[in-house]
DNA sequence: AACGGACCCTGTCCGC
DNA sequence: TGCGGACAGGGTCCGT
């Protein structure tokens, strides 16, 4: 489900009221995709000091050590501060809260593909096996055409995929990956080496732009994303090839068409987006 | 060593 | 209505 516009939406929903927050206590529920690495109980006392984000992962910086957030496919945070309405018991899907003394944050997760781990510091052992291979981030300064071009150069795999593995750019899930090559007019399957300047060009400026509107729409909304402060995202309204196999291109009237690579959905215009 | 596929888990939707 | 199968926004691991 959230792809970067989703997490860092998250994160700006919240990382201002949980900042400065005591833990009071925190509870775990069915096991997510790692263990959570202390006892929750452990977590007791400590300061939350801010939300970063790396990627896909939310990193919550305590003033001992730090939590590692991921949603996976199907989860979101909810916090909800002391003035609010009270979110209530945990239900069967919410799998992690930490209750604090500006709020209540809570993971829920029915597929419980997402994690959330205890780290005593980034240069962890298993917080590097996560986050030391991620490659550049496509809204920061770090992200430019030639590293971008390199990147791309470096490899034979087929563009979608090679977006989706965030191993040259993080952050690009399966929806913005179709929605991206559309636009930049990019055959889904091209090796990424094969892929000319002018539309590795436009594909570097596609990514930036279309996260940085989706995180400014608030993320896509398909079925159950919100945010911490449970607003819905709007981006699904702008999307010209997800999920519209067989309806008429945007651009060329041509029907859209489907693609498995890797067990994942591809959307794309036959007639638009070309390898060459 | 890069790449493709299996797999983790639950819910929903579609065709029979 | 019930059931089986396909599919869903992600990422790791393992075999080639």
């Amino acid at each position: 489900m959230p792809e970067l516009p989703e997490v860092e939406v998250t994160r700006r929903s919240f990382a201002e009221r949980i900042a400065g927050a005591r833990i009071v206590s925190s509870v775990l529920g069915k096991p997510l995709r790692w263990p959570l690495g202390l006892q929750p109980q452990a977590l007791q006392g400590r300061l939350v000091q801010g939300v970063r984000r790396r990627g896909k992962y939310l990193l919550l910086d305590l003033n001992e050590g730090l939590l590692l957030i991921h949603l996976g496919m199907s989860g979101s945070l909810r916090f909800v501060g002391g003035d609010e309405e009270p979110l209530g018991p945990a239900g069967v899907h919410d799998h992690f809260d930490l209750q604090t003394t500006r709020g209540l944050l809570r993971l829920h997760d029915p597929r419980r593909f997402g994690a959330v781990i205890y780290v005593p510091s980034e240069t962890d052992a298993l917080a590097r096996k996560l986050l030391d291979h991620l490659g550049m981030e496509p809204l920061g300064d770090g992200f430019t055409l030639p590293d971008f071009k390199a990147g791309l150069a470096a490899s034979r795999a087929p563009i979608k995929q090679l977006l989706l593995s965030g191993s040259v750019v993080v952050g690009v899930g399966n929806i913005y990956a179709s929605e991206v090559l559309f636009l930049s007019r990019i055959h889904p399957a091209t090796p990424a080496r094969d892929i000319g300047p002018r539309k590795v060009k436009a594909l570097y400026e596609s990514i930036r732009e279309v996260l940085a509107l989706a995180v400014e729409q608030g993320g896509t909304t398909l079925r159950d994303f919100s945010s911490a402060n449970g607003m819905e995202g709007h981006f699904q309204l702008q999307a010209k090839v997800y999920g519209r196999e067989g309806m008429p291109c945007t651009h060329c009237g041509a029907p859209i068409r489907l693609l498995k690579q890797g067990q994942r959905s591809t959307y794309y215009c036959a007639r638009c987006q070309k390898s060459s």
